[in-house]
DNA sequence: CAAACCTTGACACACCCGTGGTAACCTTGT
DNA sequence: ACAAGGTTACCACGGGTGTGTCAAGGTTTG
């Protein structure tokens, strides 16, 4: 083995998932092995950190992979986010409170604009 | 009728969701129609654009309830977005990058010990 | 009051998510 | 070469999401 590379059942072992749930992650695009030349997953001290932490994150906040795949989404796509979160500040501006967010309107009209385009 | 609140099959019809689609969009928290005495639901121009908006939003990038909704809880929750930035942001730093960002270690490990904590 | 409309609660169904297991087949280590 | 371990491709199954429909009962309205 690479000096410092597990395979999938020991990295499955230090880190809490099980192989089958690794490869689960590595299929919605979390946390992706680098290949041995004969194609075996290698799981370096990053990744086994990283699947340590996503774990710690799911456990905390009672989230799904679903949720944090959505999360990477929007973190790549400035569209989506924008579109997001322009849906998300129109709901925090209730009738009642126009006229004192005046600043908020720019940017959300901004926004609603790359969803009236469609 | 109130002068601009429409009831349940009103606002179906003009919005293009189905009334049980209202109500179950109701419960994922995303558009809350006020109620009358007795109990109906009212929906008023701000919730018919939010309505129909939200369906733009999820037709045009193909998501669901459930992410809108969690992106919500993202946005009213700041531990929950750092911790999952966070762990984001550490996606991105691939072994051989280190060193062109260390603007991004200082928010970085300011967040990885939001998760730690744990 | 009767028709039309609303409310909640439940049954139902298809499809995705998270998980485990198993089969068929290739790779590594002794 | 054989055992141990990896790979993909499936079957399965409980729980959640999105959706329709129906029942039992209150409200609005002609």
């Amino acid at each position: 083995m690479g000096v410092d590379a597990l395979t999938i059942n020991e990295a499955a072992r230090t880190t809490g998932w099980s192989p089958r749930m690794l490869r689960y992650v590595e299929q919605a695009g979390l946390v992706t092995a680098t290949r041995s030349p004969s194609g075996y997953r290698l799981y370096g001290p990053e990744q086994l950190q990283r699947l340590r932490t996503l774990k710690e994150l799911l456990r905390r906040f009672d989230i799904g992979l679903s949720d944090v795949a959505f999360a990477a989404r929007m973190a790549e796509s400035d569209e989506l986010r924008d579109a997001v979160q322009a849906w998300l500040v129109a709901e925090a501006r209730r009738p009642e409170d126009v006229r004192a967010d005046d600043w908020l309107r720019f940017e959300q009209e901004k926004h609603e604009r790359l969803l009236a385009v469609a």
